[in-house]
DNA sequence: TTGCATTTCAAACACTTGTATGAAACTATC
DNA sequence: GATAGTTTCATACAAGTGTTTGAAATGCAA
């Protein structure tokens, strides 16, 4: 059995590079020096640059999907197989957002590089990426039974509203920070998390509040 | 006075592929092909293949700012200095949509040209982005005259929102069109905006609805 | 037409990219 | 300890990039 210390080194090099500066410019000769391995290492053990990226995009997307899942499959457990629509969003966009938001931007690596392949669209990714749609279709079954009465089409539109606020959030957060002057609190994650549940569960819910209490729909003018 | 067809050749063939391919894979012979002009040509025009990027994208970042301007004023005029926040919103998103989105994408060459700016993020459009702050704040303003009653923090976020949803509907147009299986009409693009709208609108307001009677946020389930 | 500035063109330049090669170093089995 | 398989390494390669060059072509005033 190999030794597969050089492979590694390259995947972990690979994903910091390509989740600080993109795909665009980071060369396989950046790779490899920050791995601090041989160029030809690269070919070595993964056949090629397309395919590196391709197994850093392919295990970090199960990684991030099952996380979605486990806590989707949580709430509903909880929920005697009918989950709060705020409960699913929540494990819609809680895991991506933790990730790349907040302080502790150690182990957020991970995220940040999803977060690169779901804007760059390189096209070793655009080829494995047309599965996610089968991983999103279990949300949508899940907000179906969290809320029958909701059209389909609503559903699809909630559903893709959540994700536009959770990715563009990551974006353009420093475009937010300096609009705002830093008034707007990045850091926050969790309000965070809970500002973008609470309006996706108005866009679905058509804004009346439902069954739950809705706590935290109040506006948190911090700072 | 020089004949600049030369010029607004490349010009035009560099807007039509950077729109439909991206910076990233579109070379300057690409351009120069397209344009049907020698190799040279853009560099004797522009300088650099940077220096057209930044003509293209200034060239159209102001006329896209200008109509959302005209829009807002508009809007606020009609109100006599105090626009509806359904009205500010419009003219923030709805010229992006509508250049971008439906079924007439012949003219729509520059606001696909806009996004893709606003995706990739190229060295030269950074630098001159900046300034779009300066733009946006004149809608955060727009908006505290509308809502004198809201928190400044929430309006940052309304208006980031608003954006995140209307660029990522752009962006994930065929995503969201085969997860509902073509259920989500997209050529429907002023019902389009005004989801949008509403979903923005409620983010801002809370979910009450306000003085306006709030026509179109009941659910649209066409087909 | 003559002369001069502007514009076009083919060709080449310098550089970077991903990939391939063949020898060297290493590892483990017999 | 010899040998076969695996891994590393320096180096070279072919292709593509933006840019430059200098001459040819063009347009236009005197």
């Amino acid at each position: 059995m190999p030794s597969d210390q050089t492979r590694t080194a390259i995947l972990a090099a690979a994903e910091r590079l390509y989740a600080d500066r993109g795909f665009g410019d980071v060369t396989l000769r950046d790779i490899v020096a920050a791995a601090g391995v041989n160029l030809a290492a690269v070919n070595y053990h993964f056949g090629s640059k397309d395919e590196l990226i391709a197994e850093l995009f392919v295990t970090r997307s199960i990684a991030t999907n099952r996380e979605r899942l486990n806590e989707l499959k949580a709430a509903e457990e909880k929920g005697g197989g009918r989950a709060d629509i705020d409960a699913i969003l929540r494990a819609l966009v809680g895991p991506t957002l933790r990730g790349c938001l907040g302080p502790d931007r150690e182990r957020s690596t991970a995220a940040r590089f999803m977060i690169r392949a779901s804007i760059e669209s390189v096209p070793p990714i655009r080829r494995i990426k047309n599965r996610e749609v089968d991983h999103l279709r279990k949300f949508v079954a899940a907000m179906r039974r969290s809320l029958p009465d909701r059209g389909e089409v609503d559903l699809y539109w909630g559903l893709h509203f959540a994700l536009a606020m959770a990715h563009h959030t990551i974006r353009e957060s420093e475009r937010l920070a300096r609009l705002s002057d830093g008034k707007c609190d990045l850091n926050d994650v969790a309000g965070i998390i809970e500002r973008i549940v609470a309006v996706s569960v108005m866009a679905l819910t058509g804004g009346a509040a439902e069954k739950k209490p809705a706590a935290k729909l109040v506006a948190r003018d911090a700072r």
